[in-house]
DNA sequence: CCTCCATATCGTTAAATCGGAATATAACGA
DNA sequence: TCGTTATATTCCGATTTAACGATATGGAGG
């Protein structure tokens, strides 16, 4: 029961659903996602370790970096049944629109040491 | 990506989640749920009526009883999709074992009117 | 019309949550 | 060792949430 709400609770917030989205397409760094979804550093910071607590999202050091991408979920059926849902759910929503027209152009060599 | 965050805050709740597993067994009514949570009554209803927002349920008055049941989440693909997956979900752990252990005693003409 | 019953709503309180600014940490290069 | 950069953590205010008791609503029967 804990896991489960863990799970739910990390897509509770629209904020951490787009994070899902966003690293669907492709790894992100915490600054590419927080100049994504227009965050303060921190905030952005915090949800992705609810994520990650969740076992939706996992993370690995990069240099200067921490990449995030999309747990595989071999470990949690929760985890698992909801990324395989999210890959179609919200598709079609002009905010998730907007947010992937965006994302090309988000680069961790551009846009961080701003 | 607000119905989806409505249902996903709904299922954010261990109560909410157990008032969802029960009604998998049977139609209940408020005090059929409050007495099996062991919540306050107003407790319960406000918690059935968050449910009942987010589209996971539904209900009809039935005399002086309002009858719960699930919805067949046929206008709502995320409620479909969770719905069916809690058709499992959770059907293992003690917390709900105990939960359903008790229902067959759980009848309204017993327990209400107390 | 009044009462009774199940349920819904309101008011309040404690705890959880979200946001940002400020600070701490860790890794790297000079 | 000293900066610099990306990220994590801490602190705090504002908002939301969950719980309960008390009260309101609505239907049925007298």
């Amino acid at each position: 029961m804990r896991d489960f709400i863990k799970v739910m609770k990390a897509l509770s917030d629209p904020n951490r659903v787009k994070m899902i989205k966003l690293l669907q397409r492709r790894v992100l760094c915490v600054c590419e996602i927080q100049m994504s979804l227009g965050l303060a550093q921190s905030t952005a910071s915090k949800h992705l370790k609810i994520l990650e607590e969740a076992g939706l999202i996992t993370y690995e050091k990069d240099g200067p970096w921490v990449n995030y991408r999309l747990a595989d979920g071999s470990r949690n059926p929760y985890v698992a049944s909801l990324l395989g849902n999210l890959r179609h759910w919200l598709e079609d929503e002009a905010e998730i629109g907007t947010l992937m027209g965006k994302l090309p152009e988000i680069r961790r060599e551009t846009i961080c040491a701003g």
